[in-house]
DNA sequence: GGGGGGGGCATTGTATACAATGGGTCGAGA
DNA sequence: TCTCGACCCATTGTATACAATGCCCCCCCC
Protein backbone atom coordinates (compact mmCIF):
# COMPACT_ATOMS: atom_id res chain seq x y z
CA UNK A 1 0.00 0.00 0.00
CA UNK A 2 1.44 3.50 -0.89
CA UNK A 3 1.97 5.51 1.63
CA UNK A 4 -0.49 8.48 0.56
CA UNK A 5 -2.62 5.27 1.27
CA UNK A 6 -1.88 4.58 4.43
CA UNK A 7 -2.04 8.34 5.95
CA UNK A 8 -5.72 8.00 3.96
CA UNK A 9 -6.62 5.09 5.91
CA UNK A 10 -5.20 6.17 9.31
CA UNK A 11 -7.24 9.51 9.62
CA UNK A 12 -10.78 7.85 7.94
CA UNK A 13 -10.15 5.11 10.67
CA UNK A 14 -10.10 7.81 13.16
CA UNK A 15 -12.90 9.69 12.00
CA UNK A 16 -14.98 7.07 11.98
CA UNK A 17 -14.56 5.77 15.32
CA UNK A 18 -15.22 9.41 16.27
CA UNK A 19 -11.42 10.05 17.64
CA UNK A 20 -11.79 12.62 15.12
CA UNK A 21 -15.29 14.44 16.23
CA UNK A 22 -17.17 15.98 13.79
CA UNK A 23 -16.28 19.70 13.40
CA UNK A 24 -12.98 18.74 14.67
CA UNK A 25 -10.56 20.98 12.38
CA UNK A 26 -7.53 19.30 10.55
CA UNK A 27 -4.69 22.01 9.85
CA UNK A 28 -2.46 21.02 7.28
CA UNK A 29 1.06 21.51 9.54
CA UNK A 30 0.02 19.47 12.33
CA UNK A 31 -1.10 16.37 10.39
CA UNK A 32 2.10 17.00 8.06
CA UNK A 33 4.83 16.39 11.57
CA UNK A 34 2.00 13.67 12.80
CA UNK A 35 2.69 11.32 9.93
CA UNK A 36 6.41 13.01 8.80
CA UNK A 37 5.62 14.20 5.26
CA UNK A 38 5.25 17.89 3.85
CA UNK A 39 1.79 19.34 3.61
CA UNK A 40 1.61 18.46 -0.11
CA UNK A 41 0.78 14.74 1.05
CA UNK A 42 -2.06 15.86 3.66
CA UNK A 43 -3.49 18.32 1.21
CA UNK A 44 -4.13 15.44 -1.15
CA UNK A 45 -5.51 13.25 1.39
CA UNK A 46 -7.60 15.87 2.56
CA UNK A 47 -8.91 16.43 -0.92
CA UNK A 48 -9.87 12.84 -1.38
CA UNK A 49 -11.61 12.78 2.06
CA UNK A 50 -13.56 15.64 0.84
CA UNK A 51 -14.74 14.60 -2.16
CA UNK A 52 -15.97 11.22 -0.42
CA UNK A 53 -17.99 13.45 2.32
CA UNK A 54 -15.76 12.70 5.41
CA UNK A 55 -14.62 16.19 5.70
CA UNK A 56 -15.33 19.68 4.85
CA UNK A 57 -12.65 21.88 2.89
CA UNK A 58 -14.06 25.52 2.84
CA UNK A 59 -11.61 27.92 1.15
CA UNK A 60 -8.85 29.40 2.81
CA UNK A 61 -10.33 28.51 5.99
CA UNK A 62 -9.19 24.45 5.98
CA UNK A 63 -10.96 21.19 6.91
CA UNK A 64 -12.86 19.81 9.35
CA UNK A 65 -14.60 16.77 9.70
CA UNK A 66 -17.92 16.31 8.08
CA UNK A 67 -21.02 17.48 10.52
CA UNK A 68 -23.46 15.11 8.47
CA UNK A 69 -27.00 17.07 8.90
CA UNK A 70 -30.51 15.63 9.14
CA UNK A 71 -31.10 15.52 5.25
CA UNK A 72 -27.89 14.44 4.78
CA UNK A 73 -28.32 11.48 7.14
CA UNK A 74 -32.01 10.75 5.71
CA UNK A 75 -29.98 10.90 2.04
CA UNK A 76 -27.38 8.17 3.03
CA UNK A 77 -29.87 6.03 4.87
CA UNK A 78 -32.56 5.96 2.11
CA UNK A 79 -29.99 5.41 -0.66
CA UNK A 80 -28.88 2.23 1.48
CA UNK A 81 -32.81 1.41 1.66
CA UNK A 82 -32.48 1.33 -2.02
CA UNK A 83 -29.57 -0.58 -2.62
CA UNK A 84 -28.66 -2.79 -0.08
CA UNK A 85 -32.58 -5.12 -0.37
CA UNK A 86 -31.68 -5.31 -4.23
CA UNK A 87 -27.87 -6.69 -3.76
CA UNK A 88 -29.51 -9.73 -1.92
CA UNK A 89 -30.38 -11.07 -5.22
CA UNK A 90 -27.12 -10.47 -7.03
CA UNK A 91 -25.40 -11.96 -4.06
CA UNK A 92 -27.55 -14.89 -3.42
CA UNK A 93 -26.35 -17.42 -6.15
CA UNK A 94 -22.86 -16.66 -4.91
CA UNK A 95 -23.42 -17.89 -1.37
CA UNK A 96 -21.91 -20.83 0.53
CA UNK A 97 -21.24 -22.07 3.65
CA UNK A 98 -17.59 -20.43 3.99
CA UNK A 99 -19.40 -17.32 3.48
CA UNK A 100 -21.91 -17.90 6.11
CA UNK A 101 -19.28 -19.25 8.48
CA UNK A 102 -16.78 -15.93 8.07
CA UNK A 103 -19.91 -13.67 8.48
CA UNK A 104 -20.91 -15.76 11.61
CA UNK A 105 -17.60 -14.84 13.04
CA UNK A 106 -18.00 -11.16 12.03
CA UNK A 107 -21.67 -11.28 14.14
CA UNK A 108 -19.89 -12.55 17.42
CA UNK A 109 -17.33 -10.31 17.25
CA UNK A 110 -20.60 -7.36 17.10
CA UNK A 111 -21.72 -9.24 19.99
CA UNK A 112 -18.22 -9.14 21.90
CA UNK A 113 -18.06 -5.14 20.81
CA UNK A 114 -21.32 -4.59 22.09
CA UNK A 115 -21.11 -6.48 25.51
CA UNK A 116 -18.08 -4.91 26.24
CA UNK A 117 -20.10 -1.33 25.57
CA UNK A 118 -17.08 -0.41 22.85
CA UNK A 119 -19.79 1.72 20.87
CA UNK A 120 -16.74 2.57 17.91
CA UNK A 121 -16.26 -1.16 17.47
CA UNK A 122 -19.77 -1.90 17.24
CA UNK A 123 -20.83 0.40 15.14
CA UNK A 124 -17.77 0.13 12.82
CA UNK A 125 -18.22 -3.86 12.69
CA UNK A 126 -21.91 -3.10 11.94
CA UNK A 127 -20.45 -0.92 8.95
CA UNK A 128 -18.48 -3.86 7.87
CA UNK A 129 -21.15 -6.88 8.09
CA UNK A 130 -22.88 -4.45 5.16
CA UNK A 131 -20.27 -3.66 2.86
CA UNK A 132 -18.99 -7.17 2.83
CA UNK A 133 -21.91 -8.16 1.94
CA UNK A 134 -22.38 -5.46 -0.69
CA UNK A 135 -18.85 -6.94 -2.39
CA UNK A 136 -20.43 -10.67 -2.76
CA UNK A 137 -22.46 -8.85 -5.39
CA UNK A 138 -19.87 -8.94 -7.50
CA UNK A 139 -20.48 -5.55 -8.47
CA UNK A 140 -17.11 -3.47 -7.62
CA UNK A 141 -19.05 -0.54 -8.26
CA UNK A 142 -21.85 -0.50 -5.93
CA UNK A 143 -20.17 -2.67 -3.46
CA UNK A 144 -17.61 0.39 -3.24
CA UNK A 145 -21.02 2.64 -3.19
CA UNK A 146 -22.23 0.86 -0.50
CA UNK A 147 -18.84 0.72 1.11
CA UNK A 148 -19.04 4.93 1.40
CA UNK A 149 -22.14 4.86 2.58
CA UNK A 150 -21.61 2.32 5.46
CA UNK A 151 -18.51 4.78 6.70
CA UNK A 152 -20.81 7.79 6.65
CA UNK A 153 -23.40 5.59 8.43
CA UNK A 154 -21.09 4.99 11.22
CA UNK A 155 -20.56 8.95 11.73
CA UNK A 156 -24.48 9.40 11.23
CA UNK A 157 -24.90 6.68 13.64
CA UNK A 158 -22.33 8.66 16.03
CA UNK A 159 -23.77 11.79 15.81
CA UNK A 160 -27.85 10.80 15.79
CA UNK A 161 -28.00 7.33 16.84
CA UNK A 162 -29.72 6.09 20.14
CA UNK A 163 -27.70 2.86 22.15
CA UNK A 164 -30.74 0.92 20.86
CA UNK A 165 -30.44 1.55 17.04
CA UNK A 166 -26.92 0.41 17.39
CA UNK A 167 -27.11 -2.89 20.07
CA UNK A 168 -29.76 -4.56 18.58
CA UNK A 169 -27.51 -5.18 15.36
CA UNK A 170 -26.05 -8.14 16.80
CA UNK A 171 -29.31 -10.61 16.92
CA UNK A 172 -30.25 -8.88 13.78
CA UNK A 173 -27.56 -9.68 11.60
CA UNK A 174 -27.36 -13.60 12.67
CA UNK A 175 -31.08 -13.86 11.20
CA UNK A 176 -30.33 -12.52 7.95
CA UNK A 177 -27.45 -15.19 8.07
CA UNK A 178 -30.01 -17.75 8.68
CA UNK A 179 -32.19 -16.60 5.81
CA UNK A 180 -29.24 -16.77 3.07
CA UNK A 181 -28.33 -19.56 4.14
CA UNK A 182 -32.04 -20.86 3.19
CA UNK A 183 -31.66 -19.25 0.22
CA UNK A 184 -34.61 -17.20 1.20
CA UNK A 185 -33.96 -14.41 -1.18
CA UNK A 186 -37.63 -12.55 -0.70
CA UNK A 187 -37.34 -12.54 2.92
CA UNK A 188 -34.05 -11.78 3.20
CA UNK A 189 -34.58 -8.58 0.19
CA UNK A 190 -37.12 -7.89 3.09
CA UNK A 191 -35.32 -8.15 5.88
CA UNK A 192 -32.67 -6.02 4.71
CA UNK A 193 -35.23 -3.22 4.13
CA UNK A 194 -36.82 -3.26 7.12
CA UNK A 195 -33.55 -3.30 9.37
CA UNK A 196 -32.51 -0.35 7.61
CA UNK A 197 -35.66 1.28 7.89
CA UNK A 198 -35.44 0.52 11.63
CA UNK A 199 -31.86 2.00 12.14
CA UNK A 200 -33.28 5.10 10.19
CA UNK A 201 -36.52 5.72 12.14
CA UNK A 202 -34.19 5.23 15.41
CA UNK A 203 -31.80 8.39 14.47
CA UNK A 204 -33.30 11.08 16.68
CA UNK A 205 -33.00 14.08 14.34
CA UNK A 206 -33.55 17.20 16.73
CA UNK A 207 -35.61 19.11 13.84
CA UNK A 208 -33.76 22.40 15.40
CA UNK A 209 -33.02 23.94 11.78
CA UNK A 210 -29.54 25.88 13.14
CA UNK A 211 -29.25 27.14 9.16
CA UNK A 212 -31.84 29.27 7.48
CA UNK A 213 -33.16 31.59 10.44
CA UNK A 214 -36.02 33.52 8.88
CA UNK A 215 -34.76 36.73 10.93
CA UNK A 216 -37.42 39.08 9.34
CA UNK A 217 -40.00 36.69 10.03
CA UNK A 218 -38.58 36.35 13.57
CA UNK A 219 -38.84 40.15 14.81
CA UNK A 220 -41.10 41.44 12.80
CA UNK A 221 -43.63 43.11 15.52
CA UNK B 1 -17.50 28.96 -9.66
CA UNK B 2 -13.48 28.25 -8.52
CA UNK B 3 -10.65 28.41 -10.62
CA UNK B 4 -10.04 24.48 -10.42
CA UNK B 5 -14.03 23.96 -10.75
CA UNK B 6 -13.69 25.40 -14.17
CA UNK B 7 -10.39 23.43 -14.87
CA UNK B 8 -12.26 20.57 -13.86
CA UNK B 9 -15.81 21.37 -16.06
CA UNK B 10 -13.06 21.42 -18.98
CA UNK B 11 -11.00 18.89 -19.23
CA UNK B 12 -14.34 16.37 -17.99
CA UNK B 13 -15.97 17.67 -21.23
CA UNK B 14 -13.06 17.30 -23.36
CA UNK B 15 -12.97 13.55 -22.08
CA UNK B 16 -16.86 12.78 -22.30
CA UNK B 17 -16.88 14.42 -25.78
CA UNK B 18 -14.10 12.19 -26.65
CA UNK B 19 -12.13 15.31 -27.52
CA UNK B 20 -9.47 13.79 -25.52
CA UNK B 21 -10.01 9.93 -26.48
CA UNK B 22 -9.64 7.14 -24.27
CA UNK B 23 -5.53 6.34 -23.59
CA UNK B 24 -5.16 9.65 -24.20
CA UNK B 25 -2.00 11.02 -21.92
CA UNK B 26 -2.55 13.91 -19.48
CA UNK B 27 0.29 15.69 -18.83
CA UNK B 28 1.01 18.01 -16.23
CA UNK B 29 3.30 20.37 -17.83
CA UNK B 30 1.33 20.29 -21.20
CA UNK B 31 -2.01 21.38 -19.08
CA UNK B 32 -0.47 23.84 -16.99
CA UNK B 33 0.53 25.93 -19.86
CA UNK B 34 -2.85 25.95 -21.65
CA UNK B 35 -5.03 26.19 -18.16
CA UNK B 36 -2.21 29.23 -17.30
CA UNK B 37 -1.36 27.45 -14.16
CA UNK B 38 1.24 25.98 -12.13
CA UNK B 39 1.34 21.92 -11.93
CA UNK B 40 0.11 21.73 -8.36
CA UNK B 41 -3.36 23.01 -9.77
CA UNK B 42 -3.33 20.65 -12.48
CA UNK B 43 -2.74 18.02 -10.15
CA UNK B 44 -5.33 18.38 -7.97
CA UNK B 45 -7.90 18.08 -10.98
CA UNK B 46 -6.57 14.96 -12.62
CA UNK B 47 -6.51 13.26 -8.82
CA UNK B 48 -10.38 14.47 -8.60
CA UNK B 49 -11.24 12.78 -11.87
CA UNK B 50 -8.85 9.89 -11.15
CA UNK B 51 -10.82 9.34 -7.76
CA UNK B 52 -14.14 9.46 -10.00
CA UNK B 53 -12.80 7.14 -12.99
CA UNK B 54 -12.51 9.48 -15.90
CA UNK B 55 -8.53 9.19 -15.54
CA UNK B 56 -6.19 6.40 -14.35
CA UNK B 57 -3.01 7.74 -12.44
CA UNK B 58 -0.17 5.38 -12.62
CA UNK B 59 2.75 6.09 -10.13
CA UNK B 60 5.25 7.81 -11.82
CA UNK B 61 4.05 6.89 -15.22
CA UNK B 62 1.02 9.76 -15.08
CA UNK B 63 -2.91 10.20 -15.52
CA UNK B 64 -4.15 9.55 -18.83
CA UNK B 65 -8.30 9.09 -19.97
CA UNK B 66 -9.60 6.13 -18.73
CA UNK B 67 -10.49 3.37 -21.28
CA UNK B 68 -13.42 1.46 -19.49
CA UNK B 69 -12.82 -2.47 -19.93
CA UNK B 70 -15.43 -5.23 -20.76
CA UNK B 71 -16.33 -5.90 -16.74
CA UNK B 72 -16.08 -1.96 -16.07
CA UNK B 73 -18.57 -1.38 -18.53
CA UNK B 74 -21.32 -3.96 -17.38
CA UNK B 75 -20.88 -2.98 -13.77
CA UNK B 76 -21.54 0.69 -14.42
CA UNK B 77 -25.01 -0.26 -16.73
CA UNK B 78 -26.25 -3.25 -13.93
CA UNK B 79 -25.60 -0.14 -11.19
CA UNK B 80 -27.41 1.71 -13.33
CA UNK B 81 -30.32 -0.61 -14.33
CA UNK B 82 -30.55 -1.46 -10.11
CA UNK B 83 -30.43 2.46 -8.99
CA UNK B 84 -32.61 4.85 -11.47
CA UNK B 85 -35.73 2.08 -12.28
CA UNK B 86 -36.50 2.92 -8.75
CA UNK B 87 -35.81 6.35 -8.69
CA UNK B 88 -39.00 6.65 -10.57
CA UNK B 89 -40.83 5.92 -8.01
CA UNK B 90 -39.33 8.89 -5.54
CA UNK B 91 -39.59 11.62 -8.26
CA UNK B 92 -43.16 10.91 -9.47
CA UNK B 93 -44.79 13.03 -6.81
CA UNK B 94 -42.71 15.93 -7.94
CA UNK B 95 -43.33 15.67 -11.41
CA UNK B 96 -45.21 18.03 -12.84
CA UNK B 97 -46.01 19.75 -15.70
CA UNK B 98 -43.64 22.23 -15.98
CA UNK B 99 -40.85 19.63 -16.12
CA UNK B 100 -42.69 17.75 -18.88
CA UNK B 101 -42.16 20.82 -20.63
CA UNK B 102 -38.12 21.37 -19.61
CA UNK B 103 -37.41 17.48 -20.74
CA UNK B 104 -39.86 17.34 -23.55
CA UNK B 105 -37.60 20.42 -24.68
CA UNK B 106 -34.29 18.58 -24.35
CA UNK B 107 -35.72 15.49 -26.38
CA UNK B 108 -36.05 17.81 -29.16
CA UNK B 109 -32.32 18.69 -28.78
CA UNK B 110 -31.42 14.56 -28.62
CA UNK B 111 -33.47 14.39 -32.02
CA UNK B 112 -31.58 17.54 -33.55
CA UNK B 113 -28.20 16.52 -32.40
CA UNK B 114 -28.87 12.78 -33.86
CA UNK B 115 -30.55 13.86 -37.31
CA UNK B 116 -27.70 16.41 -37.39
CA UNK B 117 -25.37 12.69 -36.83
CA UNK B 118 -23.60 15.03 -34.15
CA UNK B 119 -22.88 11.54 -32.45
CA UNK B 120 -20.91 13.17 -29.11
CA UNK B 121 -23.70 15.70 -28.61
CA UNK B 122 -25.97 12.77 -28.93
CA UNK B 123 -24.43 10.75 -26.34
CA UNK B 124 -24.45 14.09 -23.73
CA UNK B 125 -27.39 15.03 -24.05
CA UNK B 126 -29.09 11.50 -23.23
CA UNK B 127 -26.67 11.15 -20.06
CA UNK B 128 -28.04 14.60 -19.27
CA UNK B 129 -31.65 13.51 -19.19
CA UNK B 130 -30.95 10.57 -17.21
CA UNK B 131 -29.26 12.62 -14.58
CA UNK B 132 -31.81 15.72 -14.56
CA UNK B 133 -34.60 12.80 -13.92
CA UNK B 134 -32.16 11.23 -11.55
CA UNK B 135 -31.93 14.70 -9.62
CA UNK B 136 -35.91 15.09 -9.43
CA UNK B 137 -35.85 12.43 -6.91
CA UNK B 138 -34.68 14.33 -4.31
CA UNK B 139 -32.03 12.00 -2.95
CA UNK B 140 -28.87 14.48 -3.95
CA UNK B 141 -26.62 11.61 -2.87
CA UNK B 142 -28.07 9.27 -5.69
CA UNK B 143 -28.34 12.11 -8.02
CA UNK B 144 -24.71 12.69 -7.92
CA UNK B 145 -24.04 8.80 -8.25
CA UNK B 146 -26.29 8.45 -11.21
CA UNK B 147 -24.61 12.09 -12.52
CA UNK B 148 -21.13 9.79 -12.63
CA UNK B 149 -22.68 7.03 -13.65
CA UNK B 150 -24.28 8.78 -16.94
CA UNK B 151 -20.94 10.18 -17.48
CA UNK B 152 -19.04 7.26 -17.78
CA UNK B 153 -21.70 5.54 -19.81
CA UNK B 154 -20.59 8.37 -21.87
CA UNK B 155 -17.20 7.27 -22.23
CA UNK B 156 -18.54 3.56 -22.26
CA UNK B 157 -21.08 4.25 -25.22
CA UNK B 158 -18.20 5.75 -27.58
CA UNK B 159 -15.96 3.00 -27.13
CA UNK B 160 -18.70 0.20 -27.24
CA UNK B 161 -21.61 1.85 -28.51
CA UNK B 162 -22.99 0.90 -31.16
CA UNK B 163 -24.67 3.47 -34.14
CA UNK B 164 -28.37 1.92 -32.67
CA UNK B 165 -28.12 1.74 -29.08
CA UNK B 166 -27.58 5.62 -28.94
CA UNK B 167 -29.63 6.55 -31.68
CA UNK B 168 -32.87 4.53 -30.73
CA UNK B 169 -32.90 7.03 -27.78
CA UNK B 170 -34.40 9.70 -29.41
CA UNK B 171 -38.24 8.49 -29.79
CA UNK B 172 -37.71 6.24 -26.75
CA UNK B 173 -37.49 9.01 -24.05
CA UNK B 174 -40.80 11.04 -25.13
CA UNK B 175 -42.20 7.40 -24.68
CA UNK B 176 -41.20 7.39 -20.97
CA UNK B 177 -42.69 11.40 -20.55
CA UNK B 178 -45.88 10.25 -21.47
CA UNK B 179 -46.11 7.01 -18.82
CA UNK B 180 -44.89 9.98 -16.14
CA UNK B 181 -47.40 12.39 -17.48
CA UNK B 182 -49.71 9.58 -16.98
CA UNK B 183 -48.50 9.41 -13.67
CA UNK B 184 -48.19 5.36 -14.41
CA UNK B 185 -45.62 4.31 -11.97
CA UNK B 186 -45.22 0.69 -12.52
CA UNK B 187 -44.86 0.78 -16.36
CA UNK B 188 -42.39 3.99 -16.74
CA UNK B 189 -40.25 1.98 -13.93
CA UNK B 190 -40.29 -1.16 -16.35
CA UNK B 191 -40.02 1.22 -19.05
CA UNK B 192 -36.88 2.67 -17.67
CA UNK B 193 -35.32 -0.74 -16.80
CA UNK B 194 -35.84 -2.15 -20.22
CA UNK B 195 -34.33 0.92 -21.91
CA UNK B 196 -31.35 0.59 -19.94
CA UNK B 197 -31.07 -3.39 -20.59
CA UNK B 198 -31.49 -2.36 -24.20
CA UNK B 199 -28.66 -0.73 -23.77
CA UNK B 200 -26.95 -2.68 -22.51
CA UNK B 201 -27.39 -5.38 -24.66
CA UNK B 202 -26.50 -3.48 -28.07
CA UNK B 203 -22.72 -3.14 -26.80
CA UNK B 204 -20.55 -4.66 -28.79
CA UNK B 205 -17.93 -6.61 -26.32
CA UNK B 206 -15.11 -7.96 -27.91
CA UNK B 207 -14.02 -10.55 -25.66
CA UNK B 208 -10.72 -10.65 -26.69
CA UNK B 209 -8.73 -10.61 -23.32
CA UNK B 210 -5.57 -8.16 -23.76
CA UNK B 211 -4.55 -8.93 -20.68
CA UNK B 212 -3.40 -11.51 -18.35
CA UNK B 213 -1.91 -13.57 -21.05
CA UNK B 214 -1.08 -16.79 -19.83
CA UNK B 215 2.48 -17.54 -21.42
CA UNK B 216 3.04 -20.53 -19.40
CA UNK B 217 0.15 -22.39 -21.01
CA UNK B 218 0.85 -20.73 -24.16
CA UNK B 219 3.93 -21.90 -24.69
CA UNK B 220 4.14 -25.44 -22.71
CA UNK B 221 4.76 -27.95 -25.73
C1' DG C 1 -17.90 51.21 28.40
C1' DG C 2 -18.88 49.84 23.87
C1' DG C 3 -18.00 49.65 19.06
C1' DG C 4 -15.22 50.02 15.05
C1' DG C 5 -10.83 49.78 12.76
C1' DG C 6 -6.15 48.25 12.16
C1' DG C 7 -2.39 45.21 12.73
C1' DG C 8 -0.37 40.79 13.63
C1' DC C 9 -0.57 35.85 13.56
C1' DA C 10 -2.02 31.46 12.12
C1' DT C 11 -3.34 28.98 8.27
C1' DT C 12 -4.19 27.93 3.60
C1' DG C 13 -3.32 28.79 -1.71
C1' DT C 14 -0.04 28.65 -5.35
C1' DA C 15 4.25 28.37 -7.62
C1' DT C 16 8.72 26.62 -8.07
C1' DA C 17 12.84 23.89 -7.17
C1' DC C 18 14.91 19.61 -6.73
C1' DA C 19 14.78 14.45 -6.42
C1' DA C 20 13.34 10.12 -8.34
C1' DT C 21 11.51 7.21 -11.65
C1' DG C 22 10.74 5.24 -16.34
C1' DG C 23 11.35 4.85 -21.03
C1' DG C 24 13.77 5.52 -25.13
C1' DT C 25 17.91 5.85 -27.75
C1' DC C 26 22.44 5.18 -28.93
C1' DG C 27 26.42 2.44 -28.97
C1' DA C 28 29.31 -1.55 -28.21
C1' DG C 29 30.06 -6.34 -28.45
C1' DA C 30 29.01 -10.84 -30.05
C1' DT D 1 22.68 -7.60 -37.63
C1' DC D 2 20.72 -8.39 -33.36
C1' DT D 3 20.83 -7.94 -28.38
C1' DC D 4 22.06 -6.17 -24.11
C1' DG D 5 23.34 -2.32 -21.34
C1' DA D 6 24.18 2.33 -20.00
C1' DC D 7 23.14 6.95 -20.34
C1' DC D 8 19.99 10.79 -21.08
C1' DC D 9 15.70 13.11 -21.29
C1' DA D 10 10.94 13.65 -20.24
C1' DT D 11 7.81 13.42 -16.69
C1' DT D 12 6.12 12.81 -12.17
C1' DG D 13 6.78 12.86 -6.79
C1' DT D 14 7.81 15.65 -2.88
C1' DA D 15 9.26 19.50 -0.25
C1' DT D 16 9.65 24.22 0.49
C1' DA D 17 9.17 29.17 -0.20
C1' DC D 18 6.32 32.98 -0.67
C1' DA D 19 1.70 35.20 -1.29
C1' DA D 20 -2.98 35.77 0.18
C1' DT D 21 -6.64 35.24 3.21
C1' DG D 22 -9.23 35.28 7.49
C1' DC D 23 -9.51 35.68 12.34
C1' DC D 24 -8.53 37.48 16.72
C1' DC D 25 -6.95 40.75 19.78
C1' DC D 26 -5.83 45.12 21.08
C1' DC D 27 -6.09 49.82 20.92
C1' DC D 28 -8.15 54.01 19.94
C1' DC D 29 -11.91 56.89 19.53
C1' DC D 30 -16.50 58.06 20.40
Amino acid sequence: MSNDEKIYQQILKAIIEHQLPPGARLPEDSLAVAFGVSRTGIRKVLQRLALEHFVVIVKNKGAQVNRPNETEALEVLDSRILIEPQLIHELLPHWNTTHSQTFRTMVQEENSAEQNSQLADSIQLTARFHYELAKLSGNRILAAFVEQLCYRSSLILAAYGTRGSVSCDGGDHSKLLDLLDKKDANNAEKWMRDHLKHIKASLILESREEQNIDFKRLFSR
